[in-house]
DNA sequence: GTCTATATCACGATAGAC
DNA sequence: GTCTATCGTGATATAGAC
């Protein structure tokens, strides 16, 4: 009873409420986002009356936010393994592309709360919690291993000279956008973006675009430039 | 008086709230979402009172779709003009991207405010409105136009063999998604997105992008595959 | 930890005077 | 076309019994 992974299991067991919340919360405010969603929907479908819910998370932003918290840990444990310097830029930018897209394509709410919560972000300025200010933090070292292969490969000559905060921006794109576009993107492609056949299609699409397009050019051979 | 041009101008001078509304509702609904905003807030925020509001339109969706047909239709007149056939696909591209850029940075509510509409769409899915299937009929040419530019040029040989779908879903990632990101995307790329030189910067990276990652390689010469 | 009951408030929408 | 006043509902959050 006094082994520490007993009461790892029994935590465990006691916020067995607080993960089904959590699981809700997310899909729900993938869905319909921050204001879109009430916390009665949110205890209810999750089997809880709503004062229930407030007893795990004192109000609605805490909820949110823990939410948030938990998606952004899943997105870096992915992409931080793909981080190491013993490889070449270009492998290492297709792994880290290979990883986030994953990570989006297995939690199909992922990308839609992700970017709902960047523009839900600068509407309320004044709020610098301590959560938040944890996210932010999370969110900057993702940003930051990206930035730093795509540095590199341009330091290196690998790639081409692209502003790397312009590329982040837009691999971003590429990746969190293509996996939020929901029922416009399926239809657009043609089928469910997150089929098996989907996802791996979207990994060469996007990694061949990078590939080519970041190449460094020989010098003198611009791509069809030839006027 | 029975000029028709004074009819215009009468028409104009009646619809004077009718038009700051929507301006009112463009930039709160783009910053907060349809749910929220409340009508009360976008009433007072243009000077009038929530039942004045509801005179000129019947009900709260009638308003968000009316903000979203004119921020389409705007998008479309830039759009329109760099359909014409008679020029080779790697420029009408270029032109598409340009346009497309300068319609989101001339408004900086527009991208934004799309991206939410698109997630918001297949929320509610059971809403097949007159006004939601022209604002879907809209977005279909536009997305048409580009569709129709990008199997040229892979039909043509100067494309690679991509997707053409999968490639429209990059570009909206790289254009749209990036002004729609506000404070994020001004944090990253060191001020603000909409400012001159970085819209004009933002063009050159994406073109740039498109262009490398698109051109068709002339066979045998992998970019940068010399494994 | 979970519940019922309640407080308080803002929401979308309408009625009707001017 | 604009207003005040109001209706009905559902929102977040709390109090307190079990």
């Amino acid at each position: 009873m006094n082994d520490p992974s007993d009461r790892a299991v029994e935590s465990q067991a006691a916020h067995a409420s607080h993960h089904k919340i959590l699981e809700v919360a997310e899909m729900l405010f993938a869905r319909r986002g921050f204001s879109g969603v009430g916390v009665r929907e949110v205890a209810e479908t999750a089997g809880l009356s709503k004062s229930s819910l407030f007893h795990h998370f004192r109000n609605k932003v805490e909820l949110y936010e823990a939410v948030l918290a938990r998606v952004l840990a899943r997105i870096e444990d992915r992409l931080s393994p793909t981080l190491s310097d013993d490889e070449r830029c270009r492998e290492r930018l297709d792994r880290w592309i290979d990883a986030l897209i994953d990570a989006l394509a297995e939690h199909p709410t992922t990308a839609r709360l992700l970017l709902r919560a960047l523009f839900e972000d600068d509407d309320r300025p004044s709020e610098p919690s301590a959560a938040g200010k944890d996210l932010q933090a999370t969110l900057g070292r993702i940003i930051e291993g990206l930035t730093g292969i795509l540095a590199a490969g341009v330091e290196q000559g690998v790639f081409r000279a692209v502003s790397s905060a312009h590329t982040v921006q837009t691999v971003i794109g590429a990746t969190v956008y293509h996996f939020a576009s929901g029922d416009f993107g399926a239809e657009l492609c043609g089928g469910s973006l997150v089929a098996r056949d989907a996802v791996r299609q979207r990994k060469r699409e996007v990694k061949a675009l990078f590939h080519h397009g970041l190449a460094a050019v020989p010098a003198g051979a611009g791509a069809g430039g030839a006027t």
